[in-house]
RNA sequence: GGAGAGUUGGCUGAGUGGUCGAAAGCGCCUCCCUGCUAAGGAGGUAUAUGGGUAACUGUAUCGAGGGUUCGAAUCCCUCACUCUCCGCCA
């Protein structure tokens, strides 16, 4: 949620930065409701400090044996305007509120204005793209079975097997050792979230088409970034305790409304998925910084696995709703002859911090603090650009050095 | 699933119709005292938001929503959550 105030203050600059990323604030609306909301707060809160006012009079009149039906009937009809008045109030405040979260975060300064994904900046890349296969990771492996996924749970579903499954395995646990190593503090948290966590992080209220809703009003989470960066929701943190850094490793759900027909084939995009999330919560200051460091954190994993990356710098159309800056990480994919994701890390400023009321305590006061996060990996992404970028044709693969601690073999059967 | 108890400020915890934004303690801040430390003394210390250039001042908030009442932390209803016991269960 930005801050209102910015829009009290100066809505025209909040308008024309929202303008760079594709959204159009109505700012006829707003003016037109915030005249109303500031006339009627002033009449309720009047009407209510002459009710109090009366109130304690009619109780001395009362105590005292004195005539009070008079006084009664003054009451009577302030209570009649406050009625009227205060549901006015009430149908503005909710029009406002539903105004407001709708708005996304505005774009830092440094963030690239752009259309679209054309206009994402390439900031760098690594690793030398060393493969010529151009043979899908379905094709390499049986070991990940679709097919199979169909008959258990529908499309968009997986089933991996043997040494195919047991590379996840040690794909994890190598990204969350590497967390731990980097300051992390690892959780295992809920796969389900309430809806206050989702309003938090910015799910919802606009995009709950994109998520899986249980019969018990709980969601499954779409990323760790909902329970983790919820875990410090309604909390006030001392300055000097930052930055709060936390790492879990979730299955991820996403319904992928309106995806169909896009990447239908294989483990690129599907209803569930296994990921490891960085979040950090930051001071203000700090959150430009923080979030060099989560990219580094997250290039560090791709370069463990000697996996060719680029990091791209999203434009101001590109970013996410909640999001003022982001780096997507992509790794190269053989078989597709280009980068595809594999990690996205973005500064969300207090965006998030203001939905989920997290604040800190510094010396000048309370602040809302600044969030922060990323995937450091998206798991079967990373296991299908190792299967893809090694694949030499042969019935095996050899698996990156890294991996020796997690995995006896490093000789892979597929 | 059955029965019961509970939800008050940063924390613990009092408070059954008005003078309660709320006792007390802890914590925290400022000052005093004491050669350090510990102990002691005085004062201060919730959040959100409106109006105002400001000084200042209004309002709301005792889990959420509704009701009764001139007036609700307090009475009534609904809901959410937490805890305990029983049952079931990995």
């Amino acid at each position: 949620m930005i801050n209102i105030k910015n829009l009290r203050d100066d809505i025209d600059t909040v308008a024309s930065a929202l303008a760079t990323r594709g959204y159009e604030l109505n700012k006829a609306v707003f003016i037109e409701l915030e005249g109303e909301r500031k006339v009627l707060q002033v009449e309720v809160e009047s009407l209510q400090s002459d009710r109090k006012n009366l109130s304690n009079e009619f109780g001395k009149l009362k105590s005292e044996g004195k005539d009070t039906g008079e006084l009664k009937n003054h009451i009577d009809e302030i209570n009649n305007a406050l009625k009227l008045n205060d549901s006015l109030l009430q149908a503005i405040l909710e029009k406002m509120n539903t105004f407001l979260l709708d708005i996304p975060n505005i774009p830092h300064t440094s963030t690239p204005v752009g259309k679209n994904e054309d206009d994402n900046v390439v900031v760098r890349k690594h690793g030398d793209i060393l493969s010529s296969n151009t043979v899908d990771h379905l094709d390499i492996t049986s070991k990940i079975d679709t097919d199979l996924a169909v008959k258990l749970a529908g499309s968009r579903f997986a089933v991996l097997k043997g040494d195919v499954a047991k590379l996840q395995r040690a794909l994890i646990s190598l990204m969350l050792d590497t967390a731990i190593k980097n300051g992390y503090e690892e959780y295992y948290v809920p796969f389900m979230a309430n809806k206050d966590s989702l309003t938090g992080t910015g799910q919802l209220p606009k995009f709950e088409e994109d998520l899986f809703k249980t019969t018990e009003n709980l969601y499954l989470i779409p990323t760790a970034e909902v329970p983790l960066t919820n875990v410090h929701r309604d909390t006030l943190t001392e300055i000097g305790k930052l930055p709060l850094k936390l790492t879990s490793h979730t299955p991820c759900f996403r319904s992928e409304a309106g995806s169909y027909g896009r990447d239908t084939k294989g483990l690129i995009r599907q209803h569930q998925f296994e990921k490891i999330e960085l979040v950090q919560v930051t001071h203000d200051d700090d959150s430009m910084n923080a979030l060099d460091g989560l990219l580094g954190n997250a290039e560090e994993i791709l370069q463990l696995l000697e996996l060719p990356y680029q990091v791209v710098e999203l434009c101001t159309g590109d970013i996410g709703f909640s999001s003022c800056k982001t780096f997507d990480i992509e790794v190269w994919m053989p078989s597709q002859n280009k980068y595809r994701e594999i990690s996205s890390c973005s500064n969300f400023s207090d965006f998030q911090a203001r939905r989920a009321n997290i604040k800190v305590k510094g010396e000048n006061g309370k602040s809302f603090a600044h969030t922060i996060n990323g995937s450091a990996l998206a798991v079967g992404r990373t296991l299908i650009a190792i299967l893809e970028n090694r694949y030499d044709g042969s019935d095996t693969i050899i698996l990156p050095k890294a991996l020796k601690p997690y995995i006896e073999d490093l000789t892979l059967s597929i």
